[in-house]
RNA sequence: CGGGGCGUAGCGCAGCCCGGCUAGCGCGCUUGGUUCGGGACCAAGAGGUCGCGGGUUCGAAUCCCGCCGCCCCGACCA
C-alpha cells in the first residue's frame, strides 16, 4: 500500500490516506453502508470524544486501562468503541417495545492506544471501523438481529471479493452470550484458527475442539505407588523413563486465579489453553511463578501432581487426600481414569496407579486442551489444520450488561420494565482493503476488483509528443468521465512509456487504456485487462461504449 | 512492560569499532540536450540542526551519560 502511494505512515500505527487510498476506503465504506442499510440499519455519527464519567458507569475505564486514550486537559477520552454512547442515547430515546428493534451504526474513526501497533494498517492506533449496535426486546429478537448482521457481513465480504470464513469465537471480556468472527487466512494475521480440510469446521484456536481418544479406564484398579524418577522433567522424558504411553500420564500446571492457586491436570503432553481456562474460571489467570511452585506444592515443575499438595493440605474425612486453598481441575479427557501417573509433589518422584476418583478431589472436568494440527474435526469429518488469520469482523450478542449499567430499559406488552437486549458488531475498514490487496496481487502489483478499485480505467498516454494521441486521450478522459466511468489519466510528460506501464500495473486498475501513435494510425485504441493481461484493440469511436459494458 | 535492532539529504543506505581535511553513495529533484511501446542517456546543479540534550577532547556523525522516536520478537489485545 505504501509503494502504491495509498498511505503514508505519520507515526507508529497512524497513517495518512493519500487520494488513491482514500478512494478505496470510501468504496469499502460505501459497500458496508449499503449492506447495513439493507438490513434496516440507521446511520449515526457518534462523538469520538467522550466524557470519562460515561465510561466509569460500565467500569470500562479500568477494563480498557492503557488501551484507551485520555485527554490531558479535560476529563475526556477518545472512544475505542461506542456501547456507552449508544446506551446513553437508548436510555432517553427507547421507552417501549414499540420502539424496538433498532440497528444503529456508524462508520467512524476509533482510537486505541495499542501497546504495539504492527503489520502496517492492520493494527493501528487510529482506524476506521463500522460499528453497529442492535437493540431488542427479547433474546429471540436479538438472535434475529445477530443473524441479519451475519448475513450483511457475508454480503459485504463477498462483494469486496474476499475469500473469508466464519469462526466461533471466545466472547471474552465483552461479556456476551455468543460471538462469531469473520476471518481471512493470512500469514500476517494475529489470530490463530483451526480449520477442517473439508471446510466443514472453523474455529478460533481459543475455543476450538476436536475429537481425540480419552484416557483409558482399566478394570484392574491398582493401588497407589511411588516411583523414583531422577532428573525426569518433561512428560516425554517420563514416558521414555517408564516406558509407557502418553495417555497414562498427567501433566500438572499451576495458575493463579486471583489469589487462588489452581492446579490443572492435562493428559499427556496436551497444551493448556489459557483462553478456555479463563472462561471456565471466569477470571483472569496467570501462571504461577516458578519460584513460588515449591512453596505451594512441595516440588518444582516436573514433579507436581494432584495428590498431597503442600499448601495447607489436610486429610479429608473420606480418607482420600484433599487440599484446602488449592483448586484442582482436570481436562475432560481425564474424567474417570485410573492407573494414572503424575507428579508426587516431591522432586524426582512420581505416583503411579492414581485413580482420580479414589485418590483425589477434582473440582471439575472441563475442556481445557489446545487443539493440535492433524486431529479430527468435532463433526468427525476431516482432519484439522492450524493457520494464521486476520479478523475482519466480529459480531457479539451482548445481552444486558451495558443496558443494566445505564438503566436503559423499555416497557413490554404487559407494562413490565425490562433491560434492552443488545448486540454489538464491528468491521475494520482498513482490514478489508489490506486483505483485498493481499488476496489480489501478482508480482507486478495490485489487481483491483472493480468493486474496490480507486478508478475503473487507467489511461496511459504513451506518445505525449504526438498531437493526435494527446487529443484522443484527453477527449477520451472527458467522455468517460461524463459517462460516469472513474478514470485515472497518466499524462505525465518526460516519463518513458515503460515507466508508465509499470506504474499502471502496480496501481492495478481493472482496465488500462493505452493511447499511442502505434495503433492510433489505424484508428485503434488498446485496452489491457489487468487481471489477465489480455489486450484488445477497439475502434476509438466504440471505446466509451465498450468500457461502460465492462463496468456493468 | 521485557528482549533485540535502528535513527546521517525527500526516500534507501555507507561512514561510527580505531575521533582529524570540504560528511559520502544510489534513487528522486532542478536546468539544458538527446531519447520516446515495458522502470532511457549525457552534462551541469540544488539539497544536511548527522534524532534531542549534556559530557569528554585542541577537535565528536564517530567515545561516555540521559532522553525521544521508529522497526522486529514476546507479554497484552473490547
Amino acid at each position: 500500500m505504501i509503494r502504491a502511494g495509498m498511505i503514508r505512515l505519520l507515526s507508529a500505527g497512524i497513517f495518512s490516506f493519500l487520494p488513491l487510498g482514500n478512494r478505496v476506503m470510501k468504496k469499502a465504506a460505501d459497500i458496508v453502508r449499503e449492506e447495513m442499510d439493507a438490513i434496516g440499519g440507521q446511520e449515526f455519527h457518534f462523538p469520538a470524544l467522550n466524557p470519562v464519567e460515561l465510561w466509569e458507569e460500565t467500569g470500562r475505564v479500568k477494563a480498557f486501562g492503557d488501551t484507551m486514550f485520555h485527554i490531558k486537559n479535560r476529563p475526556l477520552v477518545l472512544a475505542p468503541t461506542h456501547e456507552e454512547v449508544v446506551c446513553w442515547l437508548a436510555k432517553s430515546h427507547i421507552a417501549s417495545y414499540r420502539d424496538l428493534p433498532q440497528i444503529w451504526y456508524q462508520i467512524q474513526t476509533k482510537f486505541r492506544n495499542e501497546p504495539r501497533p504492527r503489520s502496517g494498517v492492520l493494527r493501528g492506533r487510529q482506524f476506521l471501523m463500522k460499528d453497529s449496535y442492535s437493540l431488542d426486546s427479547s433474546w429471540e429478537a436479538l438472535d434475529r438481529s445477530y443473524e441479519l448482521h451475519a448475513k450483511a457481513y457475508r454480503n459485504i465480504f463477498r462483494r469486496c471479493g474476499l475469500k473469508f470464513f466464519e469462526v466461533g469465537a471466545s466472547s471474552g471480556a465483552m461479556g456476551g452470550t455468543g460471538s462469531q468472527e469473520f476471518m481471512v487466512e493470512s500469514d500476517s494475521g494475529e489470530d490463530i484458527v483451526v480449520l477442517a480440510e473439508d471446510g466443514g469446521y472453523a474455529a478460533n484456536l481459543e475455543v476450538a475442539t476436536s475429537i481425540v481418544p480419552r484416557a483409558a479406564h482399566y478394570v484392574d484398579n491398582k493401588p497407589l505407588a511411588e516411583v523414583h524418577t531422577p532428573n525426569v522433567k518433561t512428560i516425554d522424558e517420563l514416558a521414555e523413563f517408564l516406558k509407557v504411553e502418553h495417555n497414562l500420564l498427567a501433566k500438572s500446571v499451576v495458575y493463579w486465579a486471583h489469589d487462588t492457586p489452581v492446579l490443572i491436570l492435562m493428559m499427556g503432553n496436551d497444551e493448556l489453553n489459557e483462553a478456555k481456562l479463563m472462561s471456565v474460571l471466569g477470571v483472569a489467570v496467570r501462571p504461577v511463578e516458578p519460584e513460588k511452585l515449591v512453596e505451594l506444592t512441595g516440588a518444582d515443575s516436573g514433579s507436581i501432581g494432584p495428590i498431597g499438595l503442600k499448601a495447607r493440605s489436610v486429610q479429608s474425612g473420606s480418607g482420600g487426600t484433599g487440599t484446602q486453598g488449592f483448586k484442582i481441575i482436570a481436562d475432560r479427557l481425564l474424567e474417570g481414569v485410573n492407573n494414572l501417573i503424575s507428579g508426587a509433589n516431591k522432586n524426582d518422584y512420581h505416583l503411579t496407579n492414581i485413580d482420580l476418583q479414589r485418590d483425589c478431589r477434582i473440582d471439575g472436568y472441563y475442556d481445557l486442551r489446545t487443539v493440535q494440527a492433524g486431529e479430527t474435526a468435532p463433526n468427525g469429518k476431516g482432519s484439522l489444520r492450524i493457520a494464521r488469520a486476520i479478523e475482519l469482523g466480529h459480531i457479539f450478542k451482548l445481552g444486558t450488561k451495558y443496558s443494566d449499567a445505564f438503566g436503559a430499559r423499555f416497557l413490554d406488552e404487559k407494562g413490565k420494565e425490562l433491560p434492552i437486549i443488545m448486540g454489538s458488531y464491528g468491521i475494520g475498514i482498513e482490514r478489508i482493503v489490506a486483505c483485498h490487496i493481499e488476496q489480489n496481487h501478482d508480482e507486478n502489483g495490485i489487481v483491483w476488483d472493480k468493486a474496490l478499485a480507486p478508478y475503473f480505467v487507467h489511461i496511459v498516454l504513451v506518445s505525449v509528443k504526438n498531437k493526435k494521441a494527446v487529443e484522443v486521450a484527453e477527449r477520451l478522459y472527458a467522455d468517460l468521465t461524463n459517462a460516469g466511468v472513474e478514470v485515472l489519466f497518466d499524462d505525465r510528460k518526460d516519463i518513458s512509456p515503460g515507466f508508465k506501464f509499470k506504474d499502471a500495473d502496480l496501481l492495478g486498475m481493472p482496465h488500462q487504456v493505452i493511447v499511442g501513435e502505434k495503433y492510433l494510425a489505424d484508428g485503434k485504441i488498446e485496452i489491457k485487462e489487468r487481471k489477465t493481461g489480455k489486450r484488445t484493440f477497439v475502434d476509438s469511436k466504440d471505446i466509451v461504449r465498450k468500457l461502460r459494458r465492462l463496468l456493468a
